[in-house]
DNA sequence: GTTTTTGTTGATTGACGAGTCAATAAACGA
DNA sequence: TCGTTTATTGACTCGTCAATCAACAAAAAC
């Protein structure tokens, strides 16, 4: 029956399953053999195909981070002042594809693995990075020299409302979470 | 050689590898075997006293926010200006005592145990409440309605602070880390 | 002085799970 | 047609580790 061409679609189920499986189980203790199941396959060929847990958990977050990044252009390119740009950013980082239950809780255990796995924690920097460089690129016509720190405290109550959403009983709910964000950047532009 | 009245100390020397542990490894992957060896007994003992490894963590996690919840009352009481109770909370957030690398790792993995277990999810929400509430009572003469609000920004603030102090190579920071969030202090307070 | 309580551990159990391997089979290319 | 590549899995290996148990020792209690 092997049909052909399947890595491509293996891979994106794979990716898809181990997103949903650390949703339901919270912690990175999920195991290859679930995930497998849950994407319609044999663990063998998870083993296969990425090589160890994770590896395919890597994948996952790179996935993770790469649609979180296509939103951010998206919506930045779409702004046209350099406020709606800021605000495009804390927008994207709320939206519907990534303020999701499962996404948050890939999150939370993307942070425990940077803490000792150099992969893990150089990709969690490059995300770091881009998205301070973002807010402060599109801060700096409002807010001069005080632009980086002001994006460095929106990336913290950006993270903060994540990890506050862990805990919500209720689905995670966007405006909820980012409704606070942009008060705070009203409010830092209104000092300047 | 049983000496009598070991079991406080047990537990205490038993609580303290725990975080210790946590701090090497990251994760909460830590053997009940290595923590019992770091402090100086066999697991089979840990295992006595604790019943589990488990709850031996929750142990844990209990001291730290025993710990933290003693030095916001010190550092409150301390105060004697509304807008210095708020600073002396921040300024708690960040005491040597909880600042530190293998408290600050087990805090989030105590984050990741939260979204499963209810026992700690409790734990973690009184810790929450609590501090908000700290927060928002102390700015409640400054900033009227809008005190709850800022309060949980703040709040999200430190949890952000926490999230990437995971990350820095060097030992935390605590100046570097409270600093910009009492500067949003200073600035939301300049709007009341 | 014997019984009970408290402290303590080495050895063992029992389960589970990551990763490997050998085998099977369809498709492809020459 | 035949060898090679791609897809696929069941079975197995090899570790690891939480938790339990049986046993021993010293205090304390009676």
């Amino acid at each position: 029956m092997p049909k052909i061409g399947m890595e491509p679609i293996r891979r994106a189920s794979l990716i898809k399953a181990t997103i949903a499986e650390i949703g339901d189980v919270g912690s990175l203790e999920v195991t290859v053999s679930r995930i497998s199941k849950r994407a319609g396959m044999s663990s063998a060929l998870a083993h296969h195909y990425f090589g160890s847990k994770e590896a395919m958990f890597l994948a996952a977050m790179r996935h993770v981070l790469t649609v979180y990044g296509a939103e951010v252009r998206g919506a930045l390119s779409a702004a046209d002042t350099p406020e709606g740009r800021a605000r495009a950013v804390i927008r994207a980082s709320f939206s519907a594809a990534n303020f999701r239950h499962e996404v948050i809780a890939a999150w939370l255990n993307f942070y425990v693995l940077a803490q000792t796995r150099p992969e893990a924690r150089r990709l969690l920097r490059v995300y770091q990075r881009r998205l301070v460089s973002n807010l402060s690129h599109a801060l700096r016509p409002l807010a001069g020299g005080r632009a980086p720190e002001i994006a460095r405290n929106i990336a913290a109550m950006i993270d903060g409302a994540y990890l506050h959403a862990v805990l919500g009983e209720e689905s995670p709910n966007s405006v909820q979470a980012s409704a606070p964000i942009e008060t705070y950047l009203t409010l830092a532009l209104k000092d300047c």
